[in-house]
DNA sequence: GCAAACTATCGAAACGTTTCGAAATCCACC
DNA sequence: GGTGGATTTCGAAACGTTTCGATAGTTTGC
């Protein structure tokens, strides 16, 4: 494979005028950096990563942990996971993707030997052991999710809470004042997990100050577990006319199964909201009217951060991200 | 961050004996050794990724190279990444993720900067440019799925033409001689991915060559796409009694949801087979028998082949993983 | 008791960059 | 024509390993 060398000595200049061409560090005559841009295009070069992160200070690559938990929406997921690595290779930056019991362990084998520049951590839970990893092991990091500890951190996400709020104050304004949460599977609650606690806390909060009834129930994913969830919902709110639905597709697939099959429409009889989707509501039968969870936005922002702390020009922060409300017509005024 | 100067002042020796005990290439005096490993440990001593890089042949990194096209089935592409990562740790290589628009051109940027020691290729379909740039490449490099064309390449993946045929011979063995499949969506045959292409096939030929009466209907994954599917297949296969499915989750769930709702008992009136299927279908009722797509097996293979490549003893070829039945009692001899 | 054969350790080169300081070249100006 | 200041280029050190060849020190064989 083609080295600096060989491309100093096709261009008959020295391999430092070669590296300052290609980095752009010090300036070079015009004549001389053509004549070294062929050269490296004849030889199709590309300088040694490893000779590179040695010498340099920087690899050019970020560790991401990427746990996949039981019970976490693998769709999802796959969303953020991909949604980073786009966002990184923006700053010419490529992913190292940890997972399973890697997430943690390797985490520290990977910073300790200076493979990685920087940590990005998903589906962080509420206490999570690699939040404290990375405090101690003191790289540039941010953490997609808000654990219970932030100190030190930098957090990104979407503002669940403030959706959960919002969801309630759309529903309110419409007149419905018995609405009623279908959550996650009762296993995402029990793990720590903890955007669906956010967003039922702010979602049971601004109830209370709206004096609205509402009750919550989580729900597991097949359509009995559908069933049962919703037929308690239904139960513990009298005379429930809207529903919030922070969970994952098939449940909500399998709810507006279950609504057609017994006649009840949407939103004629009952309203309703998908909360915090990553999914695309437009092609549900009907469409439902979403705050979209956007990877896309915190992963990036996420990047933006980790890319910050190494330029050293940030202090450990959180970051909300603000809801949107996109409306396809699910949610009715209450008659 | 401590390096092996470090560890060798603290244990008395000199670097190359710190090298050589690490490394276990040379003998060592045990009383040296352990005194090394105090040093180690003492400093939290962890080799330079780069150093190593840039001085061995081997970086100890590995390229995955995973698109996730429109169409695929996130859940079942996401255990395919894991399994990849948990299975190249224990050869100690990390896995550095390529996806979207840099599935092809991130493998020649890492490849040509020598960031990587060999190459997976996920989902990779009938014609595949990323099997060109391997070919070209000349890296140790496995293919998980079988591309038309494979010389030169090393390709891993369950025989899914047996997975078919091995469908029709459970069946014709309980006396079923009219037998639909219900097929992944239009797009994925489509797009030229080439499994469920060659499941239809060794589906197709085996049932000519028992005589059985078959038809084939591919199907979208929303509950109205599956009912539409259903009763096209019923139409054109007469008096069918069983039904292979080779599809995703979702389009299974939709399934027996429909058959329920029209009370069509399984296996009484209906026998049902899950076909390469990477979820589990015990907690489905009724749980289905099922060809297991055994991602774990496909990928450490995938693993285990580019492992030997590094060590240079093997020699590119086609490994094709035969497939399994696991009864779970959906079929029944036809009555 | 001495050469031969090990064993344990060391020194130094090499891997391919980046970057600092200095040298070389050029131009303008007095 | 010499001085000073830019501009462009070069040489060499450094990054932290691995590994080759060499050197002590220790056995072994006769």
């Amino acid at each position: 494979m083609a080295n600096i060398h060989d491309v100093a000595r096709v261009a008959g200049v020295s391999i430092s005028t070669v590296s300052y061409a290609l980095s752009g560090k010090r300036s070079i005559a015009e004549s001389t950096r053509r004549r070294i841009d062929d050269a490296v295009l004849q030889l199709d070069y590309r300088p040694n990563a490893g000779a590179r992160m040695l010498k340099g200070t920087r690899t050019n690559i970020l560790a991401l942990s990427a746990p996949l938990h039981a019970g976490t929406y693998a769709p999802a997921h796959m969303t953020f996971v991909l949604s980073i690595v786009t966002a990184a290779r923006k700053y010419d930056y490529d992913v190292l993707l940890l997972t399973q019991d890697e997430a943690t362990s390797g985490l520290r084998r990977v910073a300790r030997s200076s493979l990685v520049d920087g940590i990005i951590l998903l589906d962080v839970s509420t206490v999570d052991v690699r939040t404290d990893l990375v405090r101690e092991l003191g790289l540039p990091a941010a953490v997609v999710g808000i654990p219970r500890d932030t100190t030190g951190l930098t957090c990104v996400d979407l503002d669940f809470e403030e959706a959960g709020a919002m969801s309630i104050r759309r529903l309110a304004g419409q007149g419905h004042t018995a609405i009623g949460l279908l959550g996650q599977a009762p296993l995402v609650y029990e793990r720590g997990s903890n955007f669906p606690a956010r967003f039922r806390d702010g979602f049971l909060a601004e109830a209370e100050r709206l004096g609205v009834t509402v009750g919550f129930v989580p729900s597991d994913e097949d359509a009995v577990g559908v069933r049962n969830a919703f037929d308690a919902l239904s139960a513990s709110v009298p005379d429930m006319t809207a529903v919030v639905l922070n969970s994952n597709e098939s449940v909500q697939v399998a709810l507006l199964e279950l609504l057609r099959t017994r006649g009840v429409s949407v939103p004629g009889d009952l309203s309703l909201i998908s909360a915090c989707s990553s999914f695309d509501t437009t092609h549900f039968d009907p469409p439902l009217d979403v705050i979209p969870l956007p990877a896309d936005l915190s992963c990036t922002r996420a990047i933006e951060l980790t890319m910050a702390q190494l330029a050293g020009d940030v202090d450990p922060h959180v970051e909300l991200i603000e809801p949107s409300y996109v409306e396809l017509g699910s949610t009715a005024n209450r008659t």
